[in-house]
RNA sequence: GCGCCAAUAGCUCAGCUGGAUAGAGCAACGGAUUUCUAAUCCGUAGGUCAGGGGUUCAAGUCCCUUUUGGCGUGCCA
């Protein structure tokens, strides 16, 4: 906020100047606080234009600036850079600017009028959320919460592929469970089969409902009805797992359903229109190569039976036609080979490609005692998103996977996120957060109370750490947009864990209540309020508890 | 073979879309506790930003290339 204003004195200034120019420049916090509060390169990028040496041009804008309100100074350094000192009293209107948002502070208009639909996690509806799905639910539902701040109409997507050979897979995988309770045990057990223990205790609890009387229907009837109930329960059990995570769905998109309201045979009737398919040896084509990808790929298959991308060319299909400005698919990064072809029909279909956007998660380790811990779902041998949350809670998951960027491997380890100490980041935020809280509690007993609005009151606040302090709470609403625009909530959780170890700092230097100093106390309470209130906003974005005591 | 992603301190990672002397946390070492909650703070040490070339006033950041690692390239989903 204080950023753009400067740009726009500095544009002000190149008018009257009459001076050539563009509006490409930027205003930055500069590395070295000796720089001055914030710098531009406006004189480096303009001089040749205007015939001059970037030196002279940046003392002409200087000379402008450094007239004007709120501006301490205005020096021109190095090959040509401008660098800003502005008063204290400018940084204490800022701060009241802060306290009166509120929670309010950081939200914008800046996404207004787009709509956006995030779809993740998307994992088959064959067993429990595992460590994969945990990071896909941390970053979406955070950068869900990111943009809906800086004002996009976000709409969050869980597709459910309930369809298809892996859920006829879960069907008899339960059937053998619930044989062998029957001691109607199979001579081979297939490999294909799901093996994990929830299978058994699926089976053990539709027994329990039904008995044996599932043996009186038909074997199609009876892997029907296995299926149905398998497929009900583990959605509760992904369902409840997503509550635990503070992870939240506005809907569960269902293939089955998709499939029934017959829009995957629309699908194939718009790109057999668009001339875009052809029959060989028994099969049906798309001529995908026509459209970008690199090979042609198979619609239906020689046995009749569609391939899985029409089902997805179908519901992205629904995608568009629900009127979404920007379609983002967060997935695995095992899936972009599948991508091209996605990219390829959308294309045929001539809906707009650049509207799709895919995120790509890269993988994760879980460490244990340095070594990775090996997993398999085939085997039964995963590690759940229960499991990690019962280990070491949703709060801290959360923060852990949410603070790498998204393009990059992930060790997750699980000896330093079940540390209650200082080694864990999570705590250092929450515990600055609720530090705060205390103090305000220790006001309240001293009868400190806090007054709003009060600028004489402000101009106690004269430590550059208190300066500081506004600064970096001033960055947050265009780190919010940094990170909805940019896809990177971990933008949101490092700037969280620099205003928390600002405030320790802080703490630690300056006694913040104090009955001697009533004036000053009120001061440094209505700032560290404000600190307290960012805390609590950052870490909102992040779907993990702002906590008031440790 | 072709395509995607990565490579920054001993370890795990940032680096504000090209800015001035590359930053945190952990680990190591030295200090602060009759406190406003020490889950904290202060200090020391740690680097050829994988190698090479290019673009320009300026490159960890953009382009090309080499190397190393992960993944993909099904009539599986």
């Amino acid at each position: 906020m204080i950023k753009s204003r400067i740009s726009s004195d500095i544009v002000k200034c190149l008018d009257n100047l009459g001076l050539d120019f563009q509006k490409n420049f930027t205003v930055e916090i500069p590395n070295n606080p000796e720089h001055g509060d914030y710098s531009t390169n406006v004189a480096l990028l303009h001089a040749k234009k205007n015939e001059l040496k970037p030196r002279e041009l940046a003392e002409k804008i200087a000379n402008q600036i450094a007239k004007k309100r709120n501006y301490k100074s205005a020096e021109v350094a190095g090959p040509g850079f401008i660098n800003f000192k502005l008063t204290n009293g400018n940084y204490h209107k800022m701060l009241q600017k802060i306290y009166k948002a509120g929670s309010r502070f950081g939200r914008s208009k800046h996404g207004k009028d787009k709509k956006v639909i995030l779809e993740f996690i998307s994992a088959n509806p064959t067993g429990p959320l595992n460590v994969v799905s945990a990071r896909a639910g941390a970053y979406g539902d955070s950068l869900a919460r990111i943009m809906k701040k800086v004002g996009y109409d976000v709409f969050t997507e869980f597709y459910v592929n309930d369809a298809g050979n892996q859920v006829e897979i879960l069907g008899e995988s339960i059937d053998i469970r619930y044989r062998e309770l029957h001691s109607k045990v199979l001579e081979e057990f297939p490999p294909e089969a799901y093996q994990g223990d929830y299978i058994k205790e699926l089976a053990a609890q539709l027994n329990s409902i039904e008995g044996s009387k599932l043996f009186h229907y038909t074997e199609k009837d009876r892997l029907e009805k296995m299926k149905k109930f398998a497929l009900a329960e583990i959605h509760k059990l992904q369902l409840n797992s997503l509550i635990r995570y503070n992870v939240d769905f506005d809907n569960w998109m269902s293939e089955k359903k998709l499939r029934k309201e017959g829009v995957l045979e629309e699908a194939l009737s718009y790109l057999a229109e668009a001339g875009c398919t052809y029959e060989k040896e028994e099969a049906i084509w798309f001529n995908s190569s026509e459209h970008g990808d690199v090979k042609d790929r198979v619609l239906i298959k020689a046995d009749g039976n569609p391939t899985y991308l029409v089902p997805d060319i179908a519901y992205h299909i629904t995608k568009y036609n629900r009127g979404f400005d920007i379609i983002i698919d967060i997935l695995g990064p095992d899936h972009h080979g599948h991508v091209s072809k996605l990219r390829a029909s959308m294309n045929a279909l001539e809906l707009d490609e650049n509207k799709l956007e895919v995120v790509y998660l890269q993988h994760i380790n879980l460490l244990e005692e340095g070594e990775v811990v090996k997993m398999s779902k085939r085997a039964g041998k995963i590690v759940t998103l229960d499991d990690l949350i019962d280990e070491v809670g949703a709060n801290v998951a959360r923060y852990f996977f949410i603070d790498r960027k998204p393009s990059a491997h992930l060790d997750f380890d699980l000896e330093l996120a079940k540390k209650r100490s200082n080694e864990n980041p999570v705590y250092y935020c929450q515990y600055a957060h609720a530090r705060i809280h205390s103090l305000s509690k220790k006001a309240k007993k001293a009868k400190i109370k806090l007054k709003k609005f009060d600028v004489k009151l402000l101009r106690k606040l004269t430590k550059d750490i208190e300066i500081s302090l506004i600064k970096k709470m001033l960055e947050f609403p265009s780190i919010v947009i940094a990170a909805a625009d940019n896809r990177e909530p971990h933008r949101v959780s490092g700037y969280v864990h620099e205003l928390s170890g600002m405030f320790h700092k802080y703490y630690a230097k300056y006694q913040i209540v104090n009955s001697a100093h009533i004036e000053l106390s009120q001061a440094r309470l209505y700032l560290i309020t404000s600190v307290q209130n960012v805390i609590a906003q950052a870490l909102d974005l992040m779907g993990i508890k702002a906590t008031k005591k440790m």
